[in-house]
DNA sequence: ATATAATGATTAAACGATTAAACAAAAATA
DNA sequence: TATTTTTGTTTAATCGTTTAATCATTATAT
C-alpha cells in the first residue's frame, strides 16, 4: 500500500510550514492568512489526495469523534434498526459508530467495554444483559459518558432511554380482554432482564394466574415454546390468547400454532411484540406492540451527546408504545 | 470526565521510565526486564485502572486494526447478518468494525469510504451500489486493500466474494419447471446491479418470454410490485409461479397475493431468495434461494486480512447456493 | 587486572496533527 | 524618522506509544 499522504507532504509540496496547512485547511485564522498561499495549499490537498489523519488528530484533542454501540445481537432486526438510526444522527453530529454484540453475555459486554475503551470511544450507548451490575459500576466508575438504552436499572442513577414495558404490556393484555378473551396466556423468558420483567409484570397484573405463564428459558426455545403453549392448550379451561413479549417467542409460536392447525384469531387471539416482515405474511396479520425506534435511537444518541458535553447532569428518558391492532386479536 | 491513565502514569507510579512499562505490558525483550520491576508495573497497571491507548498506538503503528464495512443497509437483515459474522470474525483476529450504510449510493459510499480513511481503516469489504464505477477506481487508485462483496464487477480486477446468481436463479426456475409449471413470472429490480442482472439472466434464459418479466422501480416497491402481479395473472396464459429475486421483493408480492386471495401453491408456486421469519410463517412455507452466509462473511474478512498482510494478490471466491425446497412450490 | 559480554534500564525520536507563542516584514501611527 | 500595529508565517511543544540506540552496571573470560 503506498504512504499515505500527509500534512507534512502537502507542506512540503508548497514550501510551506506544516502549521500553515493545518491553518489553512481547518479555516483556523481566518484573513490573516494570504490567498495566494490559501489557495496553493487547498490545491496541493487536492493534488496529492490528502486525507486527514483523524488518529493524529484525536491523540492531540483527546476527542475520538467515536462512539461504542454494544447491543444483544446486530443481527437481530431490533439492534440493527436501532443501530442504523444512531449511525444516521451519528454521522449528522460528527461521529461514527463501532458497534459489538454482547449475546446477552455479561462477560462479553466487559470484553467490548475495554475494546472500545483503548479504542477511546467517546462514549457508549449499551443495552447490558442480565446480571451486568458489574459492568454497569464499571462504567460509572470510569467516569466515561454513557447512555443506558432499550434496559435499565431503576435503582442506578444513569442516563437511560427506554419504554415503558409495563404499560405495554398491560395495554396488550387489556386489549385482548376488551376483546372478549377470557383465559389470556403468557409466553415469556425466564430472565431477570428489567425490561422483560416489566413486561411480564405488566401482563400479570391484570391475569392473577400464574398458571397461564409460559417461562420460556432462552437457549430451549422451541422447545419450551411448544410445550408451553401444549399445556396452556389442555388447560381445564383451555386459553384463548397468547401474548408474547418479544418477536422471537411469537414467531417461534405461530409457527408451532400452524403445526397444530389452530386457528387465528378464532381458536386463539396472538398479541406480539416488536414490529416484523413475518406478522404481515401469517394469514390474520398479526397485533403488536410497536416500539418507536426512530425516538428510541434518536434520543439515545442525543442524551449521549448531551452526556459527553456536560458529564454531571443525568437523564432519564421513558417513551410510550403503540399497540397496533389488526387481524389476529379481534374476532 | 476522569483524564484516562496513560502509561506515564503507571511509570511515575513506580519510577521507571515509559519505555520499560510499554516493554512489560507488551511482554517485548522477554528475560531482559527484572522479575521485581515487571510485577510492579504489572501491579500498578491494574492498580491505575490502565487501558492502553489505541489511538496513540496505531499512530505509531501505522495500523488501526480496524476494518470498514459499507453495506447496503445495516437495517436490511441480509447486511446485519453479515455484519454480525463479519464482526465475530474481526474480533477473534484483534480488529474492530466501523460500519456505515450507503442507500445503494454511490454519493452516500464515496462520502463513507472517505469517512473510514480519514478514521484510518486498514481495509474496506464493501457490497457497491450501483453505478459505483468512479468509488472502485478510487480505491484501486489509492492502493488500499479491500474486498468487493456481495455485487462485484467482473471486467476489473479485484478482490470479490460473492455467491453464483446466475446458477442460484436457474436452479430455481428448473426446480419450477420440474414440478410442471409451465410460465414462470420473475419478479426483479429495474437495476444495473450485476448481481441481479444475473439472477435474471439465470432465469430469462430458461424462460426466454419477457413479457413474463416485472421490472420493479426500487423507489415504487409495492406499487410495482402488486402492477406486475396483476399484469400477469391477466395474460391469455396466466402465470402459474413467480420467482422473486430478493427478500423484500418476495415479502411484498406475498403480501398481495394475500389481499388477492391467490393460493399458494395451488394457483401459484412461489420461490423467493434469502432467508427470513416470514418465509416460515406464510401458510405454505417458502421455497428459497439459501445464501451461505457464515461463508460469505468469513471469506470476505479472510480475504481482506490476507489482502492487508499481502496487499498485491487479488483473490476471488464465487460460492454455490442451495435451494431449499419446502411446500410453496410444490403441489 | 583488564577487556569483553551480558543484563537491566533509560533516552530520545518518531507517528500526524494542532496551536500557543514567537518572529520577521510591512503598514500604520505618532 | 522612530515607534507601534498589523499581517503572514514559522517554531516548537504536545497528545500516548513504540523502539532503536545508548548507557550504566555487574558478571565473565582472558
Amino acid at each position: 500500500m503506498k504512504k499515505r499522504v500527509s500534512i507534512k507532504d502537502v507542506a512540503l509540496h508548497v514550501g510551506v510550514s506544516t502549521a500553515l496547512v493545518s491553518y489553512v485547511l481547518n479555516n483556523k485564522k481566518e484573513g490573516r492568512i494570504s490567498k495566494e498561499a490559501a489557495a496553493k495549499i487547498r490545491q496541493a490537498a487536492i493534488d496529492l489526495n490528502y486525507v486527514p489523519n483523524q488518529i493524529a488528530r484525536s491523540l492531540k484533542s483527546q476527542k475520538t469523534n467515536t462512539i461504542g454501540l454494544i447491543v444483544a445481537d446486530i443481527a437481530n432486526p431490533f439492534s440493527s434498526q436501532i443501530a442504523r438510526i444512531i449511525e444516521d444522527e451519528a454521522q449528522k453530529n460528527g461521529y461514527s459508530v463501532i458497534f459489538g454484540s454482547s449475546d446477552e453475555s455479561a462477560d462479553k459486554t466487559q470484553n467490548l467495554i475495554f475494546l472500545l475503551l483503548n479504542r477511546q470511544v467517546d462514549g457508549f450507548i449499551v443495552a447490558l444483559p442480565e446480571n451486568a451490575e458489574k459492568q454497569l459500576n464499571y462504567l460509572a466508575g470510569i467516569d466515561i459518558p454513557f447512555v443506558l438504552f432499550d434496559r435499565y436499572y431503576p435503582e442506578v442513577e444513569t442516563n437511560f432511554v427506554a419504554i415503558d414495558n409495563y404499560k405495554a404490556a398491560s395495554q396488550a393484555v387489556q386489549h385482548l380482554m376488551a376483546n372478549g378473551r377470557k383465559q389470556i396466556g403468557i409466553v415469556t423468558y425466564q430472565t431477570g432482564l428489567h425490561h422483560l420483567s416489566e413486561r411480564k409484570r405488566g401482563a400479570t397484573d391484570l391475569i392473577q394466574n400464574t398458571s397461564l405463564e409460559v417461562n420460556v428459558r432462552i437457549d430451549h426455545l422451541k422447545e419450551d415454546v411448544d410445550a408451553g403453549i401444549d399445556r396452556l392448550l389442555k388447560l381445564d379451561t383451555p386459553v384463548d390468547a397468547l401474548f408474547f413479549t418479544t418477536n422471537l417467542l411469537a414467531i417461534s409460536g405461530l409457527k408451532y400454532l400452524n403445526e397444530l392447525g389452530v386457528k387465528v384469531p378464532e381458536q386463539i387471539a396472538v398479541v406480539g411484540f416488536d414490529e416484523t416482515d413475518a406478522f404481515d405474511l401469517f394469514y390474520s396479520p398479526v397485533t403488536y406492540v410497536k416500539q418507536p425506534m426512530e425516538q428510541l435511537a434518536s434520543q439515545s444518541l442525543r442524551l449521549l451527546l448531551d452526556a459527553i458535553d456536560n458529564p454531571g447532569a443525568k437523564q432519564g428518558v421513558v417513551i410510550d408504545t403503540e399497540l397496533v391492532v389488526r387481524k389476529s386479536s379481534v374476532s
